[in-house]
DNA sequence: AAATCGTTCAACCGCACTTGA
DNA sequence: CTCAAGTGCGGTTGAACGATT
């Protein structure tokens, strides 16, 4: 037990991965599905553990990612969700189709606790903080950034300060329809994929207007048939033209080539994205899935989704900065689309909407 | 321009749980 | 029932980058 015994393994290639080994992977996932891990990076031709390849899978080459900032809507419900889940990241995860649950919990440790500090809620209890707590965590904000002003936390000195900002806060709990039932509700199994097949369905919209967000996407996408995926199977993990000046070495060096910055699709659709229930048996019905798509390389370090879209006529580079664009576009519109996400979804309406998504005990 | 510091996030580690022989 | 292999999850680390000095 304990460590995984592929990991024992010497020569295994830890670290960021490359290009060429993301395009090992993705390719083989697509192709193949996921069977079982640990046999993946053999079949692949990684020298990774099975564990790292499921990892980089599912935080990473997983077509269904939703990248780029999260919204205020998606910011509250993680606060929500955390209150009552805590620590539970996976749980947390599946309320916010395309997220991670290491990426919300990286945005967790690294933004919202801050957030909810300054406003003066301690992030794990989500209660007011006291004002000698407040104090302390100045202090603690202090002595390990004793240099960075902007960021100090503010001081909420007196009761009704404090109690504003919590109202504040509690106000979105509240709006959340997150109540003691609910959080029962939550706690219990749930029994459906963090990013469902409705995403792809049409006509259904269980997550309100959020959809609206993978069917943007989705409406651009050129469907393929099955014969065209089994032949056309040269995903192009080509660089795409470079807009900074990125030496070669830069672009092709293993480590710092890990910055990998652009996934290109110009089409998606699977039953679950839940990668591990992805295997060969459900087919991973990948039919309309992904027939090209490239990486690109950049100087920044954040990844952004880039569809490219198969429109005649215009030229590839133009067609990646436009889709950015409309990507930007989509975000922006997103955090408005999300504004109707019902939260109550997470409560008493769960079953009520025409799919139970928890096991009934 | 170089050094230092703070932040972010991809990836790893290790434990717990599940599954199947 | 036991044990080992496989999987999932949360905590932690460290490389890379931007900001500041």
């Amino acid at each position: 037990m304990g460590r995984h015994s592929c990991c024992l393994k010497q020569k295994l290639k830890k670290g960021l991965w490359s290009p060429e080994e993301d395009e090992k992977l993705f390719n083989h996932i697509t192709r193949f599905g996921v069977g079982c891990w640990s046999s993946v990076p053999k079949q692949a031709g990684l020298q990774r553990c099975g564990k790292s390849c499921r990892l980089r899978w599912i935080n990473y080459l997983r077509p269904d990612l939703k990248r780029g900032m999260f919204s205020q809507q998606e910011e509250d419900l993680i606060i929500s969700l955390h209150q009552v889940l805590g620590n539970r990241w996976a749980q947390i995860a599946t309320q916010l189709p395309g997220r991670t649950d290491n990426e919300i919990k990286n945005f967790w440790n690294s933004c919202l606790k801050k957030k909810l500090r300054q406003q003066g809620v301690d992030p794990n209890t989500h209660k007011p903080l006291s004002e000698t707590e407040v104090r302390e965590d100045e202090n603690k904000c202090r002595e390990a950034d004793s240099s960075s002003q902007p960021k100090r936390l503010r001081r909420t000195s007196n009761s009704e300060e404090l109690g504003q900002a919590f109202a504040v806060n509690s106000s979105i709990y509240q709006d959340s329809g997150l109540n003691e039932a609910s959080e029962n509700k939550v706690l219990t199994k749930p029994v459906f994929d963090p990013f469902p097949f409705f995403e792809f369905q049409p006509g259904v919209n269980p997550v309100g207007d959020n959809s609206n967000l993978l069917s943007q996407y989705h409406q651009n996408f050129i469907p393929l048939d099955q014969t065209q995926l089994a032949t056309n199977f040269d995903f192009g993990f080509t660089s795409m033209p470079r807009l900074t000046n990125l030496s070669e070495t830069d672009s092709s060096d293993n480590n710092s080539s890990s910055r990998l910055s652009s996934l290109f699709f110009n089409g998606t659709k699977e039953n679950s994205s839940n990668s591990s229930n992805m295997n060969s048996q459900t087919e991973f019905q990948m039919n309309n899935m992904v027939s090209t798509a490239s990486f690109s390389w950049e100087s920044g370090t954040r990844l952004e989704p880039m569809f490219q879209f198969q429109l005649h006529g215009i030229k590839s580079e133009e067609l990646e900065l436009r889709s950015w664009q409309e990507d930007q576009q989509q975000q922006t519109q997103s955090s408005d689309d999300f504004s109707s996400f019902p939260l109550t979804s997470l409560s008493e309406d769960l079953t009520g909407v025409g799919f139970d998504i928890y096991e009934q005990i």
